[in-house]
RNA sequence: GGGCGCGUAGCUCAGCGGAAGAGCACUACCUUGACAUGGUAGGGGUCACAGGUUCGAUCCCUGUCGCGCCCACCA
């Protein structure tokens, strides 16, 4: 018995235990064993997260899919976990250190922070797996991984290791990225460019070799020229000419730097003149090799200047006043310093002028903190190498992208793939497996055991073993092994991502599910993430597994704010989708979502569409309702084919066109359309026609008509279900359940269904808040007790059902998660299409005009067919019964001619009558049959002025030309009976 | 500077070569025996602008104007 309103809330959790208890979504079912696997592995959330509005559209779009491949018979992995997210973990534990006042991550030592970011992990890590169950997602559970496991731990070793072993991992001294406040290298996607309002220094670098003269350069960075080491000019630079090859002296410090030429001076920049500082600048770095010029770092890991004691920056500087001044800023932030040697530079009168100026500033993405190129010893990927085949790979399509479009942004970045920085000064992640000798030789292994045993061979080697500053060079005295230094570092968290489609299925282990599963079949993901993920997981899936990682790319949009903003915490805009699912339900949200994923486009979230779609939920519901009440039930072995019913004809056609639709949309991914022809299908063309036009049949007497009319509501209601599961699986599972418990008590040989058992006991057992506050609760408490009485003399199966029974037409042993998709061949019918066709359109005529004429809705008008051809006349003979009831007439009838004050409408080129002298107002009718007139004409002229063009005639097809044909017939045949139509009320008057 | 995308009904968005669509909002009527989270009917759009291709353009091409995003760039 279905409750008399529907209340997602109650739904929802019921529904997931009862798929949780029967196992629905495990891969590897064995009824599926020689189905072919259907494989996604999700995009990983950070662990310790809860679920935005992203993730929502994500996973929605992701469990469509799966649900509907796994309907169609796939034995479908969707491969769950979590990512460990490394900077944001560790940046959240390390807060609320500081919030509690506990001590600090450096403080407590590295092992014991570790522990404490695996409580952390421990506890938060479920939240966001929940929310995922409560959004629906039918992963495999069971399989839940998390990247820093121990497998995928071991899988992170092997590749490291391995690429190391290829020279395809290196370590590298340049210049990196520096967070200063999170004092780790990050990579070159973790770095935003931010505009910045900020100024241009002019400075003046006196001439050592010519008296009085001097060279201007221009900078945004005063702070850095404590670092410079060079002024270039451009060669072909006539203002500079007679400079180049002599030196400048650098105000504040006295260091004597050459004047050189190099082409990346742009004459038109500034005043021409750079000043180049190889330590604190990239392009300046590049320069600096050519010339081999000193890489002079004034700054400390923290971004404060670094002077006093720094040999590299004091290394060939006479000693002066203006020095021991400048050593005064020696531990001074960055910013701060900025100030003040402006401040001195203009004491000095070295500087010429200060402009605005506007620009783009690095960030780190994470802290926000402006970030610092530094040079520093670092591990690199390369990835240029490794890019090669990944390109390959999108250009012959092993790999596609859905929408095609973006392979385009793929290439231009992959063409152009900078060394992979991958080491991170953190704790919380993988470290790196690298083990330094006492001279700083390098054993990279998997194990400690295997780099011990590297280094004994290799020192056993080498007589000479150089002592380096600051490390004890004993052999350790227990063990005989040269003492090895771990490296501290641990590895970018996309490292162990990129790993994820192989990793989860168990790499490097040959394991089953790696044969069967991999390559996965399409990878969902968004599309700001295609360089930090789908790029490299192509790249290692590639160099690993030798095999693309997934056939399908599909990126969707991002889910913005109603304004197209970004939906961020710092913005505040930030919609909530466990909000929306509390509100409405997740049903309505995911179809929301999928009906908004148009591709290509972003999703503006409004509020009213959740809303909108929560209603279409509460629409289906009463259809369902509606049906039970009128005893439809699933008749075992109905076959649609065998109706005979013309209306029960055309809704088998009508359906069998909706599962064309759907299905075609999901294919193609193409989700708003499949979304909107379910939502079409259900609302406009079942429940507004076939349910109203079955009603006579459903309320009239018992045989044969009613029997098969019974039979095919709720068949099609079943094929509803299956339709819309994938988008709205709650409350489609709960009416199939409950569906099926309904067949139980119409006698049909259906099985009970456990489900809708279960549900019962649980919605007696804790009423939520929610229902007690609706209003509808003693409604809905009535209809309770009611069908509890009921059930409670029915025998309560106490095991879950049997899962996996494909459902061979015997009510409702499995789960609608599981049951088979739509496929329904012969039930094609044109003449029924055409028979409720013309009687949907006489009845949408009649119900225009009497609203146009103000006829009140009660009144029961008699209807007039005129001059009716003789399968018109049938026709209404056939559905008068229905015709009346949905049109509100007292009776149809017949005639030649109109009668006197009757309103007069045409419909497919006949002409009806409405005989409704007492409502009728002559004037206004007038005016609507000559706006109608109107209308026929101006189709008239339009189709005139295409046919009386040649060219037209000439070029266009025959079929497009025909077609005009017929439209004038008909916009003709229109006109003249308006005209008539007119005529005939001249004699009323 | 390089690239991508978007300007269609009041709002949020589909459609993308042969007579303008949806949801929400709006107007009128309807407590009809599934549903007022509903029903019926309706109003509302020179599809940003200008050229071009075509028998035909909201749809293809070029340009202009607005808007957004990505990448690069600390003189």
């Amino acid at each position: 018995m279905i409750e008399k309103t529907y209340q997602p809330a109650d739904i929802e959790s019921r529904i997931s235990a009862a798929w949780e208890a029967a196992q629905a979504f495990r891969a590897g079912r064995p009824e599926r064993r020689d189905a072919k696997p259907y494989c996604l592995v999700i995009p990983p959330p950070n662990v310790t997260g809860s679920l935005h509005m992203g993730h929502a559209l994500n996973n929605t779009l992701q469990d469509i899919l799966c649900r509907f491949e796994r309907m169609r018979g796939r034995d479908v992995l969707w491969q769950p976990g979590t990512d460990h997210a490394g900077i944001a973990t560790q940046m959240v534990v390390e807060r609320q250190l500081l919030e509690r006042q506990q001590p600090s991550r450096r403080d407590m030592g590295r092992e014991k922070f570790l522990e404490r970011v695996w409580a952390w992990k421990a506890e938060s890590g479920g939240t966001i797996v929940n929310q995922l169950k409560r959004l629906g997602a039918s992963c495999d559970w069971s399989r839940e991984r998390f990247t820093m496991d121990e497998g995928l731990s071991r899988a992170v070793l092997r590749v490291f290791v391995s690429l190391y072993n290829d020279g395809l991992v290196y370590r590298d001294k340049r210049l990196v990225n520096w967070d200063p406040t999170l004092l780790t290298a990050i990579s070159d996607l973790e770095v935003q460019q931010v505009e910045v309002r900020g100024h241009l220094w002019y400075i003046r670098y006196p001439v050592e070799e010519l008296p009085d003269a001097y060279i201007t350069v221009a900078t945004t960075r005063p702070e850095t020229m404590l670092g410079d080491t060079a002024v270039a000019v451009h060669p072909e630079d006539e203002r500079y000419a007679e400079f180049v090859g002599r030196h400048a002296v650098l105000p504040l410090v006295g260091r004597r730097i050459p004047i050189i030429a190099d082409d990346y001076s742009d004459p038109e920049k500034g005043t021409g003149a750079v000043k180049i500082t190889p330590a604190h600048d990239f392009n300046d770095f590049e320069v600096g090799r050519r010339h081999h010029l000193a890489q002079i770092n004034v700054l400390d890991t923290e971004g404060n200047l670094d002077l006093a004691g720094n040999s590299a920056f004091l290394e060939g500087v006479p000693q002066s006043a203006e020095l021991d001044e400048t050593l005064k800023l020696h531990g001074v932030d960055r910013f701060i310093a900025r100030k003040t040697i402006v401040a001195r530079l203009e004491a000095a009168g070295v500087l010429e002028k200060i402009e605005p100026h506007t620009h783009m500033v690095p960030h780190g993405d994470r802290s926000g903190t402006v970030i610092e190129p530094f040079l520093t010893d670092q591990w690199y990927v390369d990835a240029k190498a490794l890019a090669v085949h990944a390109i390959d790979a999108v250009r012959d399509g092993r790999t596609v992208f859905v929408p095609k479009n973006w392979e385009k942004t793929y290439f231009e970045w992959m063409e152009k793939i900078q060394p992979w920085c991958i080491s991170r000064q953190l704790w919380w992640g993988h470290q790196i497996p690298a083990w330094y000798g006492p001279d700083g030789k390098v054993f990279v292994a998997e194990t400690e055991e295997e780099a011990v045993a590297r280094a004994l061979a290799y020192y056993a080697e080498t007589e000479m073993i150089t002592p380096i500053e600051g490390r004890d060079m004993a052999l350790d005295p227990e063990r005989r092994t040269p003492f090895l230094i771990r490296d501290e570092d641990v590895l970018d968290t996309w490292f162990s991502s990129a790993l994820w489609p192989f990793s989860t299925l168990g790499w490097p282990e040959e394991t089953e599910e790696l044969k069967r599963y991999y390559p996965t079949d399409v990878l969902v993901t968004g599309f700001d993430i295609i360089f930090f993920w789908v790029a490299r997981m192509m790249m290692m899936g590639l160099h690993v597994m030798e095999k693309v990682p997934f056939h399908t790319v599909y990126i969707h949009a991002l889910v913005r704010d109603e304004r197209g903003a970004k939906m961020s915490k710092s913005k505040g805009n930030v919609i909530d989708p466990l909000d929306l699912i509390d509100a409405y339900g997740a049903d309505a949200l995911r179809f929301t979502l999928a009906a908004m994923a148009a591709q290509g486009r972003d999703i503006k979230l409004a509020k009213s569409r959740v809303e909108g779609y929560r209603n279409f939920a509460t629409k289906l519901w009463n259809a369902c309702r509606f049906a039970e009440m009128n005893g439809c039930a699933a008749v075992p072995g109905f076959d649609p084919r065998s109706a005979t019913e013309t209306l029960n004809r055309w809704i088998a056609h009508e359906t069998v066109h909706a599962v064309r639709e759907v299905t075609e949309g999901i294919e193609a991914y193409r989700f708003n359309d499949a979304a909107a022809a379910v939502y079409r299908f259900v609302w406009n063309v079942y429940c507004d026609w076939y349910l109203e036009l079955a009603k006579p049949v459903l309320l009239g007497p018992d045989g044969a008509a009613k029997a098969e009319t019974r039979a095919m509501v709720a068949w099609v209601r079943d094929e509803i279900l299956k339709l819309l599961h994938p988008f709205m699986p709650f409350v489609t599972e709960e009416l199939w359940a409950v569906t099926a418990s309904a067949d139980a008590d119409g006698a049909m040989e259906a099985t009970p269904a456990p489900v809708s058992q279960k549900k019962g006991a649980a919605s007696r057992a804790k009423p939520s808040g929610k229902a007690s506050k609706t209003g509808s609760r003693s409604a809905s408490a009535k209809s309770t007790a009611k069908s509890t009485a009921k059930r409670s003399a029915e025998s309560e199966p106490a095991d879950p059902p049997p899962s996996g029974n494909g459902g061979a037409g015997a009510g409702r042993a499995t789960l609608l998660a599981l049951a088979s998709w739509p496929d329904l061949p012969g039930l094609e019918n044109a003449d029924a299409e055409a028979e409720i066709g013309w009687v949907i359109d006489l009845i949408t005529a009649i119900r225009s005009v009497r609203t146009e004429t103000n006829v009140p809705s009660a009144a029961q008008l008699p209807l007039v067919l005129i001059g009716a051809s003789a399968s018109s006349r049938e026709r209404a003979e056939r559905w008068a019964e229905f015709i009346n009831r949905l049109a509100r007439l007292s009776a149809i009838s017949f005639a030649d001619t109109p009668p006197r004050g009757a309103v007069q409408l045409v419909m497919r080129g006949e002409v009806v009558a409405l005989p409704l002298a007492e409502f009728i107002d002559i004037p206004a009718e007038r005016a609507r049959l000559t706006k109608e007139q109107a209308k026929a004409d101006a189709d008239i002229a339009r189709v005139d002025a295409k046919l009386g063009n040649p060219d037209f005639l000439a070029r266009a097809p025959e079929e497009v030309v025909e077609g005009e044909r017929e439209k004038r017939e008909e916009a003709l045949a229109r006109h003249e009976k308006f005209a008539e139509a007119l005529e005939r009320l001249k004699g009323v008057e």
